[in-house]
DNA sequence: GGGACGTTTGACAACGTTGTCAGCAACCCT
DNA sequence: AGGGTTGCTGACAACGTTGTCAAACGTCCC
């Protein structure tokens, strides 16, 4: 910048206020100007001018999300990524595979590095370290997982009304022997699909039989051989629920290998791509991280915009796509 | 820091040197430094530091990715991130939807926020513009697609020795009217598996018959209707080799509303998830994001390290994955 | 006792930018 | 002509941190 002033023949102040496009610099010092920064190449730098400005924004927001390389994560940041776009806003992502340590080391680097605000999809069981922060004016939204010990908004899918929804569709076809598939039971979507699976029963006047229900599987591998047991039971379920993308697959594997995958029923909870190209076709209950991001972007920005108003959370539906897997009757 | 300095009544040049753990502060001063630290809840600027720093790193770097929506993106996003996580690099992301001027604004939004180095999937024709950039000093690593006009390190799948090899395997079987269905010709990589088909061919004495190929399908539903309207024709292909995802997926689409996926063989270039489980299996030619993520990554830190070797280019091999679609022979 | 030396500490300037304020010229009004 | 207003410009300090250098102190040796 100093190059630009003394090659355009001004002060420092002036360079800035061309660069700023403030008002009150005459179009033959805004041109001497601008010619010497383009010859020049200059780019201003934003770290510099955040660090000095009153308001002190960098527009960057940083993102903890479960794992940039699965398709929730990504949507969500795609969605997240739109919204910010239009604002000139970029966005810093990590990964965090559930891992609580790596949240709030995460969330310091970010906060170091003085983002605007932060989005997270929380890992850990306690966002009581971010309080401080956001005491200091930092926004936060949490998206999929309600915080816990901190009061911010979060954007949420509505998990046991989904599951409800999910596992009602196939006692509705007749089924009474469901069995329920389950991802770890620390993660709070977990535990609220797993209460969804027994709302479903209980509503059909049912009780969930221990042996038809499976939680703690993380991976499609552990929900495979979880469903290949089931299946060997001397009473094995007619109807499978699976609360989890990797867990509805790993259902899915195990009916192929045992060749029951047109007779017993099966649904998942959370879309998936291709779901629709199998056979038979996987019937979900789908949520909609585009939504969500887009919708947990604009609540961030309404905040930093100065929205003072208390912390609100929305739920966002679920959507029930019959495809065919979960339309398939009991055994006569 | 100010106040941390005043609460441990030293100067702040000291507590300075205890949040950076330089030698040569007593074991005393010290102790009361980072009490006071702590009891303040100081988290020290990370910007106004680079600002500052003799080596001016933000231990920041950006990605400028197709779109980190899709799962190659991802995965490579994801593969960076965890090289860099080991440096205590953080990263900024984001998506270029095959636009040159997005890929312009983005890296301009990136190096006026001081990013160490850049990885980039241009989406342009031309990267020159990044030359005053790299000749200042940022490095700048290609990922997937060479850069045009400019000298920088590329880490490439070998696009056209996999196509060549997953038509190879069509023709193997007896194929003699294989199909090819591409993308955007104005795309590199397109350019160069259209340009493996046409070796393979020639390999096998055969010329392509130009009603067989088609080019500039982008989309899904373009690739369906392309090949809906090939299996129409007269002398219908009795094998296709999808170029892309979206693509195969498209072909299979097809070949499914015309009942003919069992008939037909299909051959896709990328590997996808669930493609094991569709009926039949899909075979493609794998790429290995993960793999060009890492290296990217490691190439990106070499230079920040100092290296200042010649621009290189890694070529990271393909994989034919033979799972059915690709293994079914020409009617007799 | 005094000088040389090493260790620990702090004052100050600087990184690249912007907020504040003062200076100056040109104009308007009485 | 004098005073006020307006428009444009620049000097300077400041944002939060670190590099440089010098001061202060203690130790050791002759």
């Amino acid at each position: 910048m100093r190059d630009v002033a003394a090659l355009a023949r001004v002060s420092l102040k002036t360079v800035s206020r061309v660069v700023n496009r403030e008002p009150g610099v005459s179009p033959a010092l805004t041109a001497r100007v601008e010619r010497a920064a383009r010859q020049l190449d200059f780019v201003p730098d934003l770290t510099a001018s955040s660090l000095r400005r009153a308001d002190r924004q960098s527009a960057t927001i940083g993102l903890l999300l479960k794992n940039i390389a699965n398709p929730f994560s990504a949507s969500l940041y795609r969605a997240v990524e739109d919204v910010a776009r239009a604002r000139g806003v970029v966005a810093f992502a990590g990964s965090l595979d559930e891992d609580a340590d790596r949240e709030r080391d995460l969330a310091g680097l970010f906060a170091a590095r003085r983002v605007d605000g932060l989005i997270v999809v929380p890992a850990g069981k306690d966002q009581s370290y971010l309080q401080k922060e956001q005491q200091a004016g930092l926004p936060i939204v949490f998206v999929d997982r309600p915080p816990s010990f901190l009061d911010a908004d979060a954007i949420l899918t509505d998990n046991r009304e989904g599951a409800r929804v999910g596992v009602r569709h196939l006692l509705r076809f007749g089924h009474r022997r469901v069995a329920y598939l389950g991802d770890l039971l620390t993660i709070t979507t977990a535990r609220e699909r797993h209460d969804g699976y027994l709302d479903a029963l209980a509503g059909a006047r049912l009780t969930a039989d221990p042996d038809l229900v499976r939680d703690d599987l993380h991976t499609s591998d552990e929900a495979e051989s979880a469903a290949l047991d089931l299946m060997g039971r001397a009473l094995p379920p007619t109807a499978i629920f699976a609360s989890q993308n990797l867990v509805t697959i790993g259902a899915i594997r195990a009916l192929r290998r045992l060749g029951l995958q047109h007779r017993v029923a099966l649904v998942g909870f959370d879309d998936f791509l291709l779901a629709d190209l199998l056979e038979p076709a996987v019937t979900v209950v789908a949520q909609d991280p585009a939504t969500i991001g887009r919708v947990a972007a604009e609540t961030l920005f309404r905040r930093l915009d100065g929205d003072g108003s208390p912390a609100s959370t929305v739920i966002v539906p679920t959507r029930l796509i019959p495809r065919g897997s979960g339309e398939i009757p009991p055994p006569a």
